[in-house]
DNA sequence: CGCAGGATCCGCT
DNA sequence: GCGGATCCTGCGA
């Protein structure tokens, strides 16, 4: 059984918890069990400064809300029909995050093929936002949820020591925040999204 | 109250 | 590789 990280793990500048938080283990409990993935692929996203967040220019409506309290809570959003994982940071009243891309199946593969539905490749389960939130069962009820409480929480995990950076993705008309090197990934790992 | 657009995915070519 | 699905959020009137 994995135990939740500690909450001052999510104390540290937001890209410096994205680098950090590769290969760290994302997990979520429920009646069926567990089903847990070591995180691959993830994007920081600079509230204030950056014009491709949701809290940009500190702005905050209903839906930006839970990234101006303390890190380490979940921030789950819409995008099309697909919901997004991030985790808030940046402390209270600063309004950044970090948002999860893509993992690698650890535990519970098997509810993963079963929510995923069509999905033949285990390389497909969880290769993306929208993904890999649907494998493991996470919706907008975890908005605001706590990281370091179960049931859906981060758990130390492996090393991981060859690390990429680069540009973020799908973000292509927002000025110059597009070009930042705000995306991480482990580097060869088949599991991230592209690249 | 209506409209424009988005941190995406999937199927088909 | 490309285009459509599909629906909520934010903003202006």
């Amino acid at each position: 059984m994995q135990q939740p990280l500690n909450e001052s793990f999510f104390q540290q500048p937001t890209l410096e918890l994205a680098r950090s938080l590769l290969g760290m283990l994302l997990v979520n409990e429920n009646e069926e069990g567990a089903a847990s993935g070591w995180i691959v692929e993830t994007e920081a996203y600079l509230g204030p400064i950056d014009r491709a967040a949701h809290s940009f220019n500190n702005r905050r409506t209903r839906r930006t809300e839970v990234m101006f309290g303390p890190a380490g809570r979940a921030y789950t959003h819409l995008i099309h029909t697909h919901c997004l994982l991030n985790v808030v940071s940046g402390g209270i009243g600063h309004p950044e995050s970090v948002l999860i891309r893509a993992i690698e199946p650890c535990a519970g593969i098997e509810w993963m093929y079963r929510r995923r539905g069509s999905v033949k490749k285990e390389q497909e389960l969880t290769n993306g936002p929208g993904k890999l939130t649907k494998a493991l069962g996470i919706g907008m009820e975890f908005y605001g949820a706590s990281l370091f409480e179960r049931p859906l929480f981060i758990a130390a995990g492996k090393k991981v020591t060859s690390v990429a950076v680069g540009p973020r993705i799908g973000i292509d008309n927002t000025g110059e925040a597009k070009d930042y090197p705000y995306r991480f990934w482990h580097e060869g790992n088949p599991f991230v999204s592209k690249g």
